[in-house]
DNA sequence: GTCACACTAGTCGGCGTTGAATACTCCACC
DNA sequence: GGTGGAGTATTCAACGCCGACTAGTGTGAC
């Protein structure tokens, strides 16, 4: 039982407390409810993690059916294992802060091998960026607003807004010396 | 060329650019500096990191030595295509948010499979565990910037503590409903 | 009617991560 | 003089991730 699920693996395991459903048609429904913007969905991952749930004895196969020619599409059933594990998974997540690894610490870190120069440049288009990407999420989060979508299901899209607003701290952190030259 | 460098792996070729080390040395230093805040270290992880670099001939053997009995050390030295990748990498972190997907979001937005009781306790052990974390932060920076230690290098503790001190909102946004029972 | 393009549905193979194991040294304590 | 714990230095195997690919279906444009 080793039962460490991945933050996909809830997800899905989350879809199918709705209904039986295939995997294409779960990472269908994550995007569009916007979830693919707080889980990585790659395909291809989606299928291995629910095989492991399948192996695992979380779910389990409710049907196969195929339309024409179309490939295969297996249907499969949440368990009550499944769904037991879902919920310590996410009390395991909500109790305590894991450590993640963000990248821009380690950047601003290192970046002290760059010049003065180049550091202000990128940093400057790092901020339109931020901007450009808090509008969208804006915009995504009026528009699922206005179609009736319930704030807790939105609750992904707060948490990205604090973060982006929190971002332009970095432009005031670069003490950063001239460029030495190494090896 | 692949060239997509892990953030462990930029650290290595950062600390590579100070002198030639073994793989183990890098990992006490990555410690020693309390990088490993801001980096996974594991160090089979840092072992396969510093194979593939050699690999794409970012850093080459500069000897192997032993003492005693003890494993062979293969000291590895940073080549100028190392450095380039390095700094390149270093750009493009800095340049533009890259999507990362923190899990509390994910715990948050499927915690209504939960009674509200066990999300009000949960979410007070994260409040605690929170203050703890926070507070052994500030130990190490505090005693880090005693010791001399350039603030540059302290910087990823800076972030931290900000990221630490955002958290508590998560406490005010949890609009749960009581438990449904499914399957 | 056919060509280009987008969507549906899934597989494959290589890459990167990590818990566990190995094996030896040094040191303290009893 | 032996046992147990911490540190050194590395390897192994299983696991999870993901870019690239396959292959069929619908659709609109010329």
């Amino acid at each position: 039982m080793p039962e460490r699920l991945t933050p996909l693996a809830v997800c899905a395991l989350a879809l199918l407390a709705e209904r039986p459903m295939h995997p294409y048609e779960i990472a269908q429904l994550l995007r569009a409810r916007g979830q693919d913007q707080d889980v990585k969905l790659r395909i291809p991952s989606l299928y291995h993690a629910i095989e492991r749930l399948e192996r695992d004895g979380l779910i389990e196969v409710s049907g196969v059916d195929r339309e024409g020619n179309r490939p295969e599409r297996t249907t499969y059933r949440l368990l009550k294992a499944g769904r037991d594990a879902m919920e310590r998974q996410v009390i395991v997540w909500l109790q305590a802060p894991r450590a993640e690894f963000p990248v821009l610490p380690v950047a601003v870190g290192e970046a002290h091998f760059l010049t003065r120069a180049e550091v202000e440049r990128v940093l400057a288009e790092r901020r339109d960026a931020v901007a450009r990407e808090r509008a969208a999420v804006r915009v995504f989060q009026e528009a699922a607003l206005d179609k009736g979508v319930p704030r807790r299901m939105l609750l992904g899209k707060e948490f990205t807004l604090h973060r982006l607003d929190a971002e332009p701290r970095v432009g005031r952190l670069s003490p950063v010396r001239s460029r030495e030259r190494g090896p």
